[in-house]
DNA sequence: CGTACGATTCCC
DNA sequence: GGAATCGTACGG
């Protein structure tokens, strides 16, 4: 299978609305040293710099939010609640401060390896009661796919989809049917419609 | 320097 | 329903 690596001229060729819907099919990857898991997007949320949701609105920039002003195509790794972290695709021109963050992927490749990290959980001994997780349940939610897919800030965080071991794959289908809705999880900017996926698809998030 | 909190997940 | 857990943001 060719690698089929989306260019960096992808990521900027897209409002960071449409891209967010854009990535819907495309496939997630990382060939990690201990072995390459990837997944299909299903579920991706928009953070605009006019949105008070947004990490990085009416331009921000803090250390943390750096990455976002990078250009298109930029890794968004951040730490939430203190023991999870989310995967974000930056999007837009440099110096905006928009990206895509992705909610839920469709595993399609070393699922051994992703449950294997699932119960791998920092603070956690595998009981038998953790011994299999549901295949579905693997990558649905931004934290749990980053787990999986053996993400970490410190090394990910501001690296680029074009280059390095994490990318991301063109869509081999287009969705029938996305469905936009009102994002989770957030205190602010819950008026706006920015959460996308693919209808009736079974590794959406449940929110 | 102190502290409140979060684009979550899991357990009671 | 509530805890876990810590880097970040912001105020003093």
């Amino acid at each position: 299978m060719p690698e089929d690596r989306l260019p960096l001229s992808f990521y900027s060729a897209y409002d960071t609305r449409t891209l967010a819907q854009k990535l819907l099919g495309c496939e997630l990857v990382h060939e990690s040293e201990d072995g390459v898991t990837s997944g299909i997007i299903v579920e991706t949320e928009a953070y605009l710099q006019d949105d008070p949701a947004c990490h990085a609105a009416f331009n921000r920039r803090t250390a943390r939010t750096e990455p976002m002003f990078g250009v298109a195509g930029t890794v968004y790794v951040y730490l939430i609640y203190g023991m999870y972290q989310c995967f974000n695709v930056v999007s837009n021109a440099q110096g905006v401060g928009e990206a895509v963050l992705v909610r839920a992927l469709q595993p399609t490749t070393g699922m051994g390896l992703m449950e294997l990290r699932r119960q791998l959980r920092p603070g956690k001994i595998p009981t038998l009661s953790t011994a299999n997780i549901a295949m579905k349940e693997l990558c649905r939610g931004p934290g749990k796919l980053v787990r999986a897919m053996g993400i970490e800030r410190e090394t990910h965080n501001g690296t680029l989809l074009s280059e390095g071991n994490l990318y991301i794959r063109a869509a081999s289908f287009t969705p029938s049917d996305i469905i936009a809705g009102p994002r989770i999880g957030i205190n602010v900017g819950g008026e706006f419609p920015y959460r996308y996926y693919i209808k009736d698809n079974i590794f959406v998030s449940k929110g």
